[in-house]
DNA sequence: TTAATCATGTAACACGTTACATGATTGC
DNA sequence: GCAATCATGTAACGTGTTACATGATTAA
């Protein structure tokens, strides 16, 4: 799998905690995996048991205590190694798990005002996450001193990506209404 | 969850075979999902006993026997409701889980030749799915008089959605090896 | 006063992958 | 002779989701 090793590559960076983590998901993490937080918690812990990271107890008098993740040589060689092996997993790529398209495939059975009511939906969701892109983009500048110009780079680059295929699911979207209108003679 | 949903979908077009629906997983479904023919039967089993299902087993002399799903009522009524119900699923859409995105956005580990042939072979796997297009797209043309005009449509939107995201893929992996290379100032 | 943010977790269940198991026929 | 196609499945394991559980602080 790889949630375990998005996580590595997050502590990597720097040590930090499930919580924070899990807002990182939400983040850059957004144009390649989703999860849910629980998940981090589980997975972090069984990362620790696996020897990959250590973790530190902060007691806090104003906020509830919190467990900051440090990753361990284990687990960066672990790290290391996934990066660099010949992987499998590219064609998983191309055709995530798609309900929303699998609703299109079969909106034949519908009526097309569902069709493109979902269509307008998708839209929505599609530009929600066009507002986010911004917030990305400016939050890999804030952390560039951080993390160097070399990550910088690839995470810009995996935006960038991102923002593309975004555009392209939109340019796709009105296409699609105008076939279905077309295609039955609306408006 | 929408494999079932898918396979539902399926098998209201016509009743097969669990082999016959994993070949067509490997066809139209290619945008959509991914699965492995084991799962499918193994769902096939669990959608039967839900009483969505009901199979006849066909025994054969030339080949192995084989044993043909149709769907019931039940099973009918339980894919239109998923196909109508509002769904919370379109995020999902967004960001599938792509370990081939992780390791570009975690490329800042290794040199720039090795991200850059990690762009190579994505671009021969986006390739050989570029060459897969032509016999869905007249897989999609062959079938048309069987499944209808309107389940046409929506097939052919679904490649088109394919071939869309496709395209600006390469785009993006050309773009990218460039500014990988003049960030390094290679060649 | 109500929602958001901070902060962590467990238990049960659902879904997906890998490895294993079999075996005849057809085309190159 | 070898690979591909046809055809189905089980067992074990790994991953992901849902529901449940807690509780203080801060900003609108």
């Amino acid at each position: 799998m790889s949630l375990k090793h998005g996580l590595l590559g997050l502590l990597s960076l720097s040590p930090q905690t499930g919580y924070e983590l899990s807002k990182e998901f939400a983040l850059t993490m957004k144009y390649i995996w989703h999860t849910k937080t629980t998940q981090i918690y589980t997975e972090l812990n069984s990362m620790e048991q696996k020897g990959w990271l250590v973790s530190e107890r902060v007691i806090q008098d104003d906020k509830p205590n919190k467990k900051i993740y440090t990753i361990t040589e284990a687990g960066t060689a672990e790290f290391l190694n996934w990066l660099l092996e010949p992987g499998e997993d590219i064609e998983n790529a191309l055709a995530g798990r798609s309900a929303f398209l699998l609703r299109v495939l079969f909106s034949g059975n519908t009526s097309a005002d569902a069709a493109i009511a979902l269509m307008e939906s998708f839209r929505e969701t599609c530009l929600g996450l066009g507002n986010a892109h911004k917030g990305i983009r400016s939050a890999i500048d804030q952390d560039a001193d951080e993390v160097g110009a070399e990550h910088t780079l690839y995470f810009n680059i995996v935006a960038r990506h991102g923002e593309m295929i975004l555009k392209t699911r939109l340019e796709w979207i009105e296409e699609t209404i105008q076939t279905i209108k077309n295609h039955h003679n609306i408006k």
